[in-house]
DNA sequence: TTAGGGTTAG
């Protein structure tokens, strides 16, 4: 009777009966009971009470009961009460064997499944599609290539390659490897493929970077008669973000929504939001986290990394403080990976001292992402010295902490240090990436090592074989640009073997404004200007130049271009952290509450900055109005706003950290050298180029406008 | 009369 009851899918009434028939004494069950009840219970507790009976009656010898003792735990997520029971037995077939690797397998236990594997083994009991099937999947996770091999060689050798779920399990394993070659001949060689083979083929090459490859195979899945599933719509979303579609973007959701397929699984709604932050457009990313009936910790880490990749990080940490606010979400480790740079971005150093206090209770500082991201947080906000310590803290073996120590002294202007840095990565025999050499040159660029700088852009090329992007040429550029080598950069540049982007002309151009050279600088902006009209940046750095030698025709030009082209300014705003609480100050706001307060300070400051030399410097505003109002905008802009701020809620003397957005204006930049110097305060400000040590009347970045 | 074991994801 509780077998009818099972196999008709009615597992709580073969509990209930089974219950019944031991409460009454009527009939005394047997081992034909046990595997059957194992089945149907629905908790853990029912099944340690049942195990406790069978462990009484004697019943926990027989092999059915044992496996499907084994069973209910792994079902549980105790998979280790469940290779108790596995010891204890003295009969094990094949079947229990795979059942106790899955069990690990399915627990995200990889050594452990692999340790029953190689028992297995070594009592010579010949494994199966099944066993093979189960243990490939830990292969990558555990990077076990060799294993990942053996397997496939004892595959051919016992002719289980017509074994569907084998040859998916080894497409799935060769992909994570990166070894495309191999997993689309094993999939070129299937007799018969079902939808997780297409899926395995079409997320192999999505995974690897090649979305068009992807997208060819699922355009070959559809002809030949296969309907894509939940797991094929995740592939597209990514395939489509990847590629930069933004047109295709909204069919795939279409696609989505009229499957009826988003609003009942996580994992797509996830993807979707993935898709569209990936792309820029993260109203609508917002819009589909809205409307997801199901949350979980990844939907929100997805949103708040959205947002920070996006460059707002205020939203981010909006989004991120709703989440805490949630009780059911538990932040995880990709959580606080999200977050991180949301704060390194701002500056917002105490929040971001508050995570790494909680990343040591939770024991995640040995996780490298975290530790790099934390070593970031302290690097951008001006704390390079707990930078360091905490970098001596995390593990170092890949190159991914090495690479924010090096950048992080690159930013403070300490070239040298990062190079000795990149010295001792290379003894203790870390491998450099692409990622490293940026945060190389760009340091050498910013301590004007210019000689080192030239020598590692070699040395990347020649010693580790890495191909310079576009990032290492512009930093290149940069480089010679800043050092005074004008000619020589617009050489450089002539000479890429891949046209250059915005960042490279951008580099040329704010090296011409450095050294005041108008002609190469307006050649630069031509070509910056057919890469990237947006920019209003780019037009600002141009007005600059012309402004400094007087050519008031070419601040009016620019000043037109900008007009015509309807472009807007991106909005400049700057962050400070004050008694622990965070605040950020738009250009010309005042919607402040202390809004009064901070422009009678900065108005007090104006005058007493003039008292001592202060000229103002129109030449940086672009709008055209009276002189007056031109003062009047300079005077708002936002850093002065959260300078003001800084001076009114500290004591006297207390060192003040703003973070811009954008790159200081010079106007700002000369009267923030006057506002250190009256108010006897070290003023650091960065922004989005680099960092600036106010102190005394001077700065450190040596830079003149 | 009884059971257990496999492949794809953000």
């Amino acid at each position: 009777m509780i077998s009818g009851f099972v196999r008709n899918g009615c597992f709580e009434k073969g509990v209930d009966c089974y219950y019944e028939l031991v409460k009454e004494g009527r009939v005394r069950p047997d081992f034909f009971t046990y595997p059957v009840v194992l089945k149907a219970c629905g908790c853990l507790s029912d099944g340690r009470k049942i195990h406790s009976w069978v462990f009484k009656l004697g019943y926990c010898l027989d092999l059915f009961v044992a496996s499907s003792l084994l069973h209910m735990y792994s079902r549980f997520g105790f998979v280790g009460d469940g290779r108790r029971v596995f010891d204890e037995m003295s009969v094990r077939d094949l079947g229990t064997w795979n059942a106790m690797i899955s069990g690990f397998c399915q627990n995200g236990k990889a050594v452990e499944a692999l340790d029953v594997f190689r028992e297995m083994c070594m009592e010579g009991v010949k494994m199966d599609s099944m066993t093979v099937s189960s243990i490939l999947p830990v292969c990558a996770p555990l990077n076990n290539l060799d294993m990942g091999m053996f397997a496939h060689v004892y595959v051919i050798k016992n002719g289980l390659e017509f074994d569907v779920y084998v040859s998916n399990a080894l497409i799935n394993m060769y992909a994570k490897f990166g070894m495309l070659a191999l997993a689309r001949s094993i999939f070129d060689q299937m007799m018969v493929r079902d939808l997780v083979s297409w899926n395995s083929l079409i997320a192999a090459y999505e995974q690897n970077s090649d979305p068009i490859a992807a997208l060819g195979y699922f355009v070959e899945m559809k002809r030949n008669g296969f309907q894509p599933d939940i797991l094929t719509f995740v592939s597209l979303a990514s395939i489509v973000a990847q590629s930069g579609d933004a047109e295709n973007s909204k069919s795939v959701h279409c696609c989505i929504i009229k499957l009826d397929l988003i609003r009942g699984d996580i994992f797509i709604g996830n993807a979707v939001v993935d898709m569209y932050s990936k792309l820029g457009n993260i109203d609508y990313a917002h819009r589909v986290f809205d409307g997801m009936d199901n949350k979980d910790v990844i939907s929100w880490n997805t949103l708040i990394t959205g947002y920070a990749q996006n460059g707002l990080a205020s939203e981010a940490m909006e989004v991120y403080k709703t989440m805490r606010e949630c009780e059911m979400i538990v932040p995880s480790q990709g959580t606080l990976v999200s977050i991180l740079p949301a704060y390194s971005h701002v500056g917002a150093l105490r929040q971001g001292m508050k995570v790494h206090g909680h990343t040591v209770k939770i024991g995640l500082l040995s996780d490298i992402y975290v530790g790099t991201c934390l070593i970031d947080v302290y690097a951008k906000c001006g704390r390079l010295n707990d930078a360091m310590m905490l970098f001596k803290q995390v593990p170092r073996k890949s190159s991914v902490p090495w690479n924010a120590i090096i950048s992080g002294h690159g930013i403070h202007g300490q070239g040298e240090k990062s190079l000795s840095l990149f010295g001792e990565m290379e003894e203790e025999g870390v491998k450099p990436d692409h990622v490293t050499f940026v945060s190389l040159l760009s340091a050498c660029s910013h301590a004007g090592l210019i000689d080192q700088g030239q020598q590692c852009f070699k040395l990347m090329q020649e010693k580790y074989c890495i191909q310079p992007g576009l990032k290492h040429f512009g930093c290149i550029v940069d480089l010679l640009g800043r050092a005074g080598h004008l000619d020589m950069a617009y050489d450089f540049i002539k000479n890429m073997p891949v046209r250059p982007d915005a960042s490279v002309w951008g580099a040329l151009l704010g090296a011409c404004r450095i050294h005041g050279n108008v002609e190469l600088g307006a050649l630069a902006s031509e070509h910056l200007f057919e890469v990237d009209v947006e920019n209003v940046g780019y037009y600002v750095l141009l007005s600059n130049i012309y402004a400094n030698v007087g050519r008031w025709e070419g601040v009016d030009k620019v000043r037109s271009l900008v007009n015509n082209r309807g472009l807007k300014k991106t909005p400049g705003w700057s962050s400070i952290e004050v008694n622990n609480r965070f605040g950020v100050f738009y250009t010309g706001n005042r919607s402040h509450p202390l809004s009064e307060e901070i422009y009678k300070e900065l108005k007090v400051l104006m005058a007493k900055i003039k008292n001592i030399g202060y000229v103002p410097d129109y030449s940086f505003v672009l709008q055209d109005v009276e002189e007056d109002e031109k003062e009047q905008i300079l005077t708002s802009h936002s850093e002065r706003l959260a300078i003001a701020f800084g001076i009114i809620s500290t004591p006297p003397k207390t060192p003040i950290h703003i973070f811009k957005n954008l790159r200081v204006c010079g106007d700002c930049h000369n009267a923030t050298k006057y506002i250190s110097k009256i108010t006897e305060r070290e003023i650091v400000v960065r922004d989005s180029n680099r960092f600036h040590h106010f102190s005394n009347g001077d700065c450190s970045c040596g830079d003149h406008w």
